[in-house]
DNA sequence: ACCTGTGAAGATTTTCACAGCA
DNA sequence: TGCTGTGAAAATCTTCACAGGT
């Protein structure tokens, strides 16, 4: 199958008179992603040369290519620490287990929540964190612990060989040079959507955003950001 | 108050043999925050020149001017649209709450979430939404319903006024250009995990990243939940 | 004819260095 | 003296335009 760039520019020819409405959905999306054409080529070029010139990109081996350098070719297996709330939130989250990063294996504390199955697996405690992240190769770890326990879950994981955290819990993790954690903040997008609307609405404020120029009028997760400039900034332009 | 920037180098004077524990893990934070204060000082002069010459910044018209800045000053009120697993938990996320962001409405269709109370506040059903976030003066809606609930849950909300929308559903949402939605994937960060992994573990695989050469060695990285993650990594210096 | 791959131009962000004030 | 504020340089990212295949 290749890939045809213009697959929705229709010649003319007989044609339904409706449009379905799961259609039109996706044709908006269509139109944003055709507006970052030149980025994407560019971007893929970066993992190598796997289009055909003239031609388009053969799905199949661009997905291969692009999968392999994404590191989903490489069975990746991640253990959840902290079934509260959010971990159980996580652990059905489609994103993971449907993108490669199937959850093998969930951890506490609480007595109430080791031994329960949440979508096939077993509940374990923390404490069986070394066994069975080796017994099922796990090679990255969430944690969804409250923010005092997050640590000494980081360490256990780091310990068991882990060397990939995710951190969503409130807690700056203190870890070797070799394990890389990344931290996520749910709130952060929170407060640029607040940013942007108090330029938008709000009252007037100072400074000026420096702009991407370039936005196509869409509203997804957006600079958009109407130029009010009012007071001065960095004097600059 | 004034922030004096150099707190931590003693004269040389007394001091105790040993640093506590606590004290030693921010040391390593403030290091690392010392190797931005370059960028720290030029984010700030974007929203205006509140600093003191020759002394540093008066903590607290700072804070202020700051949280004007990001709209914070203007009352926010946060309506959280599905109580499920993730609805729970930012209910209870403190980066919400506690960051000027009150969470005061919650609503769901589940007849059995209907009429519990989470921190205090009562789900209220989802037909309920025009009313509630009317009275309870919402300025910003939170989503996370299953993915093929968000569209009609989204649309009650921007009838109800709300122009902020944070997506947490896996679905994309089509809006009215008057109204900015930013979604959250939070499985991007993993993905972006696994392509650092990759380079650092894995197999060979072609180009090398653009890097952005300074990082001084730290295991941080915390960037917010969506995509913005710039490239570091490994390969090139 | 058409589409990819990529050097180069353009735009933006980050870092540097120093002027200016307390 | 010391730290902020900021223009200018350096680094980085994005867009353009066209060479090179098919």
């Amino acid at each position: 199958v290749t890939l045809p760039p213009q697959a929705d520019a229709e010649t003319g020819g007989t044609r339904p008179r409706t449009i379905p409405e799961a259609s039109v959905t996706r044709l908006a999306l269509y139109l944003r992603v055709l507006g970052e054409l030149a980025k994407l080529r560019k971007d893929l070029s970066y993992i190598g040369s796997y289009g055909i010139r003239g031609v388009g990109y053969e799905v199949v081996s661009l997905s291969v290519e692009l999968g392999r350098a994404l590191g989903l070719d490489q069975m990746q297996s991640v253990a959840l620490v902290g079934v509260g709330n959010l971990g159980h939130a996580l652990a059905g989250y489609p994103g993971f287990g449907g993108r490669g990063f199937p959850v093998t294996a969930l951890f506490d504390v609480d007595p109430d929540l080791v031994g329960i199955r949440i979508n096939g697996i077993v509940v374990d405690h923390v404490r069986e964190i070394p066994r069975v992240c080796g017994e099922r190769n796990v090679t990255i770890g969430v944690l969804a612990t409250p923010a005092q326990a997050a640590q000494a879950a980081c360490d256990l994981l780091v310990g068991a060989g882990v060397r990939c955290i995710l951190n969503f819990a409130p807690a700056v993790l203190q870890v070797s040079a070799d394990v890389e954690v990344r931290k996520v903040d749910l709130a952060v997008e929170l407060q640029v959507l607040a940013f942007h609307n108090a330029r938008r609405h709000g009252g007037e404020h100072p400074g000026a955003v420096a702009g991407t120029g370039g936005t196509r009028g869409h509203s997804e997760s957006g600079h958009g950001v109407n130029g009010h400039a009012v007071g001065r900034v960095g004097g600059t332009r």
